[in-house]
DNA sequence: TTTATGGCTGTCA
DNA sequence: ATGACAGCCATAA
């Protein structure tokens, strides 16, 4: 197991993420962004798609309701994954739109209502 | 050490 | 609606 860092505002980034991603309920999604702030990185949503890219196989983390702010899946390396995620969700209830993108405004966890401004979604 | 890249996001055309 | 640009900063080489 790496050190990881021990000190300094990034110091156990992994695993905060990781217990944000594990709140997201069945069938609701959240964006990099989204997890990154709730995870006390604000701004830094790259970190948690790194973090997620880390899991390994057969995590219990739900890594698969996270996707970018469009509502799309972000294009992996390989498309199995891309469409592993895709497969998950749509076992969960969420609807995908011709586009491979999802409504954001209807299926976006909101741990706090209000808590992101997002327009009038509900 | 430096450099390049990137599972993103927000703004502007 | 889509496409281009610029920030952001951790990870990999």
């Amino acid at each position: 197991m790496p050190v990881a860092m021990t000190s300094g505002p990034t110091a156990g980034a992994y695993p905060r993420v990781y217990a944000v991603v594990r709140r997201i309920p069945r069938g609701r999604l959240a964006t990099y962004g989204q997890i990154a702030a709730l995870a006390g990185l604000p701004g830094r949503a790259r970190q948690v798609g790194y973090a997620l890219h880390a899991l390994p196989s057969g995590t219990s983390v739900p890594w698969h309701r996270v996707v970018n702010t469009r509502g799309s899946i972000s294009r992996r390396a390989t498309f199995g994954d891309e469409l592993l995620q895709r497969i998950l969700l749509e076992g969960e209830g969420v609807r995908f739109d011709a586009g491979n993108r999802v409504a954001l405004s209807r299926y976006r966890w909101c741990p706090r209502q209000g808590r992101l401004p997002r327009g009038k979604a509900r």
